[in-house]
DNA sequence: CTCTCTTGCTACATTTATCGTAGCAACATG
DNA sequence: CATGTTGCTACGATAAATGTAGCAAGAGAG
């Protein structure tokens, strides 16, 4: 049950542009995407740890996201089991990493 | 038919942390989301304009993603019709620019 | 006023994605 | 052998997105 060859080019639902950039939003708006990306950001998961991390989400999902961020070349599982970031995930994480401080700005704009 | 008192406190859906940058990733990583800003990034469109370049997305979802993120303060639509970012929205915008170069150089890594 | 075109926005039935629970085979430890 | 991991999957129920159609309000033309 292969989902696609290669998400770089077959992006990976609605938007078929060929940009790389629309592949890439493709990919990080769907479901969990973001977040899986966030929990790995600086440690090593096993699948049932980053169930719990991403609020117990259900794995029939996480497996997917996994696969798909397998496949894109932004997450790898170790050899003694357990998920991390590849250096090209790492390279991916740090360039949304802002958004932690843009969050925080974000909240105290109206929130309190 | 409104969505939710505020963004910034109660989450979109899933995970309710508490932790804005939860609250931020959700948001993010709904359908849409992610290509509505980017391609508000530079021009104010209008809800058909939007649409049109959203690969033709249905309405129903677009004008949701909208409201929501209109709500979170990042969109506004124009006293002449159109929509636009808001200051903080082009801040957030700023934030995952360099996502533009990372997917070129994601493709360049085994795309071809 | 009427006809036309555009604006933002919505209804609704169909299709797709996600959820939630349960469970699998493989490997390790005791 | 039993127990507890690992990654991963099946499947019915529920939530979200799609696609088509259409609304009221406003602007401009005749």
């Amino acid at each position: 049950m292969a989902k696609q060859a290669d998400s770089r080019k077959r992006s990976v639902r609605g938007s078929r542009s060929g940009r790389p950039i629309m592949a890439l939003l493709d990919l990080l708006g769907q479901r969990w995407t973001l977040r899986i990306l966030w929990e790995l950001r600086d440690a090593t998961l096993t699948s049932r740890a980053l169930r719990t991390a991403c609020d117990e989400a259900s794995p029939t999902v996480l497996q997917a996201r996994l696969s798909e961020l397998r496949e894109a070349g932004f997450v790898e599982l170790g050899e003694g089991g357990g998920y991390g970031l590849t250096p090209l995930g790492r390279d991916l994480c740090e360039t949304f990493m802002p958004l932690h401080r843009f969050a925080e700005r974000w909240r105290s704009k109206s929130g309190a």
